[in-house]
Order: C-alpha cells, then structure tokens, then sequence
DNA sequence: TATAAAGTATATATATATAATAGAGATTAT
DNA sequence: ATAATCTCTATTATATATATATACTTTATA
C-alpha cells in the first residue's frame, strides 16, 4: 500500500495539474480543497521541490506550482520520490537492489522470476500514467 | 514490499512443495535449508496450518507437509494471507476496502482508475503464480 | 518602511507495525 | 519413561509513519 505521503503528494499534484499556468497556489488552499493537513502538505511540497517536480515562490502571493508540464510527471516518479520500491521483493528492485538473504542461486529462483514480471508490468503502467493522462480520464469518467 | 514473514512463508511453501508427498518435514529442516529464524518460522507455519495451507504431526518424526496440490496454492493467497493489501489504494481493494478520505467523487477519481487496472493485472499474475508454476520455472531456469 | 502573507527549516511526539525471542506446555514414537 | 516434536502465550527491540510545533526568512504593497 502507499503511505499516505505519497497518497498525498499524488492528490496534490494532480491538483497542480488543473490549475496548471495560472501561477503559484497556496498550499493552504490545496490543503483545503484536497482535505490534507496544512502542515504536513508544506513538507511534501518541499520534497517535490527538491526533486524538480514543482517551483515555489516565497512571500506575498506566493505559493507552488508545477515545474514540468502534466505530460511529463508520471506515478512511478512520485512513487519513487517517497515510497519504498514498487517491487516486492529487494532483488528485483532497480534502485534499491539488494542480495536476496535466502537465495542459494539468484539466476535460477522462480520466486524472483514472477516478481520481476510484476515489478516490470507495475512500473509500466505507472510510467503510462501521467497527470495529463488523469486528468483526461477523469473527464471520460464525468462524462459517463 | 513485502514483509520477512510473507517471504519466509514463501519460501516455505516453496521448499514444501519440493518435498511434496514425502511426509513430514521438521520446521527445524526447514529453518535451516532456507535460512529462516527457527522460532518466527514456527508462529508461520502456525499462520499457514489455521488457513489450512499446510498440515502438522506432533510429537517424534513430527512435522508439516503441504496440505493441499502445489498446483492449488498460489502467491496472491499467501501474501494475503499476511500482508496489508494488495492494492496500492485502500478505495481499490476486494477485501478491506476503505472510502477514500480525500475523493469528492470515486465513480470518476482517475487515480483510483489507474491503480485500480494495476491490481487487478498483479493479482492475476499472483493467481497464476503457483508452487508447482514455481517449481516448474526454476526447472527452465536451471537448464540455461 | 512597516506589516502581513507566504514559504523554509529544524526538532519533537506519538502510535503502530515488524521482526523477532523466550519459555513453559502438550503430544507422540519408540 | 524419555526424547523429539509441535503449541501457546508473552514480551521486547527497533523502525517507520504520520504528523505537530515553533521560530525564521522572504516578498508585495499600502
């Protein structure tokens, strides 16, 4: 399961992505209008704004805003940014690879094998999914 | 990722399996071969035996054996057995579903939409990730 | 230039889950 | 009778998640 960190992060990007272009949003008004505690929405968005992924303008009027278009920030990215790895199990991480502690043969463990499926299949369909492509199914959904 | 327990459960079953039709294996026989902590190996296979997974004998040349086909235990059973969720959102999950504390409207919520077609592609690669598929894998593997 | 509105930085708190460990008890083959 | 097993109940150490608090810095603008 994701942390609620994370959780959080998602929510508010993709309310940065709605309000893409029209300058900096505070965070109180995100905090409010997606339901996440103030204080803990102004760590997130520091993370965020440490990888790249939104800019903030300080004082007056200030406020976040996305640094890269919605086409381009994808779940996997965020996900990354403060979860531990998508991957089940450490030896099929990318990052984060470590030597399985029961292994005898790493080459040759089914149990690793279909993991490395999911893992490969999960981050795909993450990568896929960027806060453009939300915020256009969230419009085919209305619709219905 | 999963929890220690679940993959020690795994790789349990996984060495059960092998021994399949042999009677019963000695947790110590067991926590030795695969390099599991004797004691939280025993409160495992308790876990597994109340599931019904896996069958004991008490007292001298005692043990647990497999309980049902590898053909019949597969890997989205065994995690959830143990593990939180599946799913990486509370709102997508079959059995411990949570309404999500931050949606306005979930019929139309395109990040549930997405995590949602995540789970249901895993679990069904964890269905369809047996012992026995296991088994037969590590058979292909070990011949390249 | 004073002031209020914002973001920034650092520290702390609390609850819960994970990953075991310990030890006495019950059962069974020989 | 006894040694080899599984069974049951507690306990504990450590780490992580989820915040909250407080003081500080920056900036627009009246």
């Amino acid at each position: 399961m994701l942390s609620k960190k994370t959780r959080y992060a998602i929510v508010a990007l993709v309310k940065l992505a709605k309000e893409y272009g029209k300058g900096p949003i505070l965070i109180k008004h995100i905090a409010e209008s997606e339901n996440i505690p103030g204080k803990f929405l102004e760590t997130i968005l520091q993370n965020l704004k440490n990888a790249g992924i939104v800019k903030s303008v300080r004082g007056k009027n200030g406020g976040y805003y996305l640094n890269q278009k919605p086409e381009q920030v994808n779940l996997a990215t965020i996900i990354r940014l403060f979860d531990p790895p998508i991957a089940f199990l450490p030896c099929v991480t990318y990052l984060y690879y470590e030597k399985c502690d029961m292994c005898r043969d790493e080459n040759s463990c089914g149990i690793k094998h279909i993991f490395k499926e999911v893992r490969d299949t999960t981050v795909n369909m993450l990568k896929k999914a960027t806060l453009a492509e939300i915020l256009r199914e969230e419009a085919i959904l209305k619709k219905k």
